[in-house]
DNA sequence: CTTTTCATAGAAATCGTTCTCAATATTTTC
DNA sequence: GAAAATATTGAGAACGATTTCTATGAAAAG
């Protein structure tokens, strides 16, 4: 019952191969160009994009594996890929994690069955490794992510120097006893950790710091304990939006104040940090920026694929607000 | 270059049709399975999903078409559909409007070409008609926006009861000058608006309505021109999470305190609702029950092609916080 | 006016599967 | 033990497009 090339080659009255062409740009006189284009009207015609991919053997289509699309840092990146993608007439394939790295080896999978021209990924810690020895049909460009990624393209923040850059802010308000709460699943956790030891060591002062996991309940639970045990630090750091809502939240439910109580500063610039309490200090990821450059590090790889490996770095901007205000008893 | 089910089939000592069977859970003897299996690892085979779209005449895959997937309704909303759509083996097309019913077209027209088995579709005021007269190869079930949606599956939140109980609830609360900002672009906007006047009516109070574009900024702009004229009312109810994030900053912006200066009331129970100033006062839309509905509807509808209509209307949770606090002139 | 060149159109092969149908081997039934 | 029923298997068509290759007609060159 569905309407096929061949249906509006007979109604234009040339061959299969014309309407092909007249639809793909190719060579064609402008009188049957328009015959084509009134019999596509006329049959209500729409190419089978199933049919095409196999024939041409392209699928004009991408993949985008993140740990999870309600993650307000990931809707922002995701967003911005797709808007790159739709643009360069590519479709995209999300796919949620949930940090899990049997899903990711699924999506994997699925991404060769798809024949996908290529893979924007954001790889939990375990996948890291597995995917330097491993090789795919098509190129990978890790994002957010990346370890020491040998050989594949990448972008990423300068999460050590964010860390650091949170850290000197608190310092020099007066903070001393600072805590930094980090995501145990990702790459990422451990390269802002690295960068919050080194500046709290720089300033003479002795890190502790907690890897939990990368979500809002860890955070908040690990918090509760603290004010529970009465073993709250002066100031926190959470190395994301979702770790650092967890602090709040507990701040909130044990009626404590920011930053009298304790101050807090984070990562991922979301809307809501700016309304919550005094405002959040944190650090901004350019997230648009770095959808937008890894398909461009995508696109780059497909026109060259023996190019040599790039690795993008961003950095971070810290934005100041009231949760880190200078601490009562810091000198001048 | 690429492994093909003739490849395998020679490996494993069959047919192409041996194989398609043992991978497809077709009658074959326990020991061609093996074989066949056997091959498969051995060959590094993975199937051809365009291929086998083409040929088994069905795509496995349905459309999500939404405004924005950055605003956090939608977000939720499209994790649950996805996650229910992966379950039952079908991938998931996400495509953004952003409420511009040009690419809607484009979209519908593109899941035609994709040769989708079903699409959830949130559709601008402006399509919900039309939609009501066009006819596409696969079922559409409707979600948060449905208008009359003559014959349409739909699942959509009782607005105008939510709408009723958040100005009954401010009225309670001994708040008279209760104005309202409603979205432009959908039928939601409309019904809570409705919800909004008849409730306003009721208790013998004027409405105030405005409509305006759904997103922050235009809220934000509408109640900065407020404080600036000295025209705000006691109360505001913003009729989606963006505005109510709207009127929050502008408040936070004026340095005006919720709710004294002004109470504010809203929709989309969104987490960071529970932490802006003394906390929001917001329905709750059972976002995943939303989502999950939706697909279950869907895959009725493509069970029963000809089954009746079928709407589906949840109800919203009213959940009161600081930022409607009892009026200080109000009536015990 | 003939020959060469070029642009355009059609015929047929092809992409990698699934599906139909006929053939074979096996089991069941009488 | 022969006939009928059943379970597997393979050969080949089909899905709907693109692409290659060939044929045709017109234009250009001699």
């Amino acid at each position: 019952m569905t309407i096929s090339i061949k249906d509006v080659a007979r109604a234009a009255g040339v061959s299969p191969a014309t309407v092909s062409r007249a639809l793909g740009g190719g060579p064609v006189s402008a009188e049957l160009q328009a015959q084509v284009e009134a019999a596509v009207k006329a049959t209500g015609y729409r190419p089978n994009l199933s049919a095409r991919r196999l024939r041409s053997r392209h699928s004009q289509t991408i993949g985008l594996i993140v740990a999870d699309i309600s993650n307000p840092f990931f809707t922002a990146v995701a967003r911005a890929v797709e808007d790159s993608a739709y643009k360069a007439g590519l479709r995209v394939i999300l796919c949620n994690t949930d940090e899990n790295p049997q899903k990711e080896a699924m999506y994997l999978q699925l991404m060769e069955e798809e024949r996908v021209t290529g893979v924007i990924f954001a790889p939990t810690r375990a996948s890291v490794d597995k995917l330097a020895r491993a090789t795919y049909n098509f190129p990978i460009v890790l994002i957010d992510r990346a370890g020491r990624a040998g050989g594949r393209d990448a972008v990423v923040l300068d999460n050590f120097a964010a860390a650091d850059m949170l850290v000197a802010h608190l310092v020099a308000q007066g903070y001393r006893r600072i805590t930094g709460l980090f995501g145990n699943a990702s790459t990422t956790g451990i390269e802002r950790h690295d960068g919050y030891v080194a500046a709290m060591q720089q300033a003479g002062l002795t890190p502790a710091a907690r890897f939990i996991a990368p979500t809002v309940e860890a955070a908040e639970a690990e918090t509760c304990h603290w004010f529970k045990q009465g073993t709250a630090p002066e100031a926190v750091i959470a190395s994301n939006g979702l770790m650092l809502m967890g602090v709040v939240r507990a701040m909130l439910a044990a009626g404590k104040k920011i930053p009298e109580d304790m101050a807090i500063a984070g990562f991922d610039n979301e809307s809501w940090t700016e309304l919550a309490g005094p405002g959040l200090t944190v650090i901004e990821q350019p997230v648009a920026d770095l959808g937008r450059a890894a398909m461009q590090l995508l696109m780059d790889r497909l026109d060259a694929p023996d190019a040599p490996m790039r690795k993008m770095v961003l950095g971070g901007r810290c934005v100041v607000r009231g949760s880190t205000r200078r601490a009562t008893g810091a000198a001048a």
